[in-house]
DNA sequence: CGGAATCCGGGAGGATACTG
DNA sequence: CAGTATCCTCCCGGATTCCG
């Protein structure tokens, strides 16, 4: 395989989606947790600037992999969860888990 | 799953070893040819400078994804191949081909 | 609370030249 | 051939401030 045949290819497309420095740890909350809001995502990641964790977000939920839901109050509530497309991810993630740690 | 608990998961490092442009497509090379000389590397990803295909090589070789080989002639022939570890990222980075490709 | 707007620094990655 | 050695560019992520 060349750079040409990569360039469209699935395992591409599917790193670029999960490359971002924070979405991995995003993730495993929502597989942990399948509905949270934005100020519980961030207390979990207090070193993140609400930019960027609101950046990455956008690129999950652009990827089809997470959805938002706002709740017209105020102060305003915003709730993320999996996609069903996202929940798909969840055994493989878990197979780079072991991987990771030298279980598999 | 907060930060602390994060920094030193499985998955946070498994994403670390394969982050970097060019390595996704290096071990999808030694995958299909099991031995690869740095050359033929580097011929199937032309827009790499030679500096950067060593550097990615060089970190996955310390991360023990891959082992270098290197026969002592003029000129000079390197090959590489995966470790046992590396194999068993096969079927993982094959299964994130199809979730990427929407087949999963 | 959940962002958007602005500014900024460091580091990954690129271009080129050289060497054993 | 298989790398180093320099230099440079770009952009991701961080810090801060402001808003409905």
């Amino acid at each position: 395989m060349n750079f040409e045949e990569f360039k469209n290819c699935g395992l591409r497309r599917s790193l670029n989606i999960l490359s971002g420095k924070w979405k991995p740890l995003i993730l495993q909350n929502l597989f942990e947790e399948d509905r949270v809001r934005f100020v519980e995502l961030w207390r979990n990641m207090p070193r993140v600037s609400k930019k960027v964790l609101a950046e990455q977000l956008k690129q999950l939920e652009k990827d089809l992999i997470i959805e938002r839901t706002e709740v017209h109050n105020f102060p305003p509530e915003v709730y993320y969860k999996l996609t069903e497309r996202g929940q798909k991810l969840g055994p493989i993630l878990s197979e780079l888990h072991s991987w990771g740690n030298g279980l598999a």
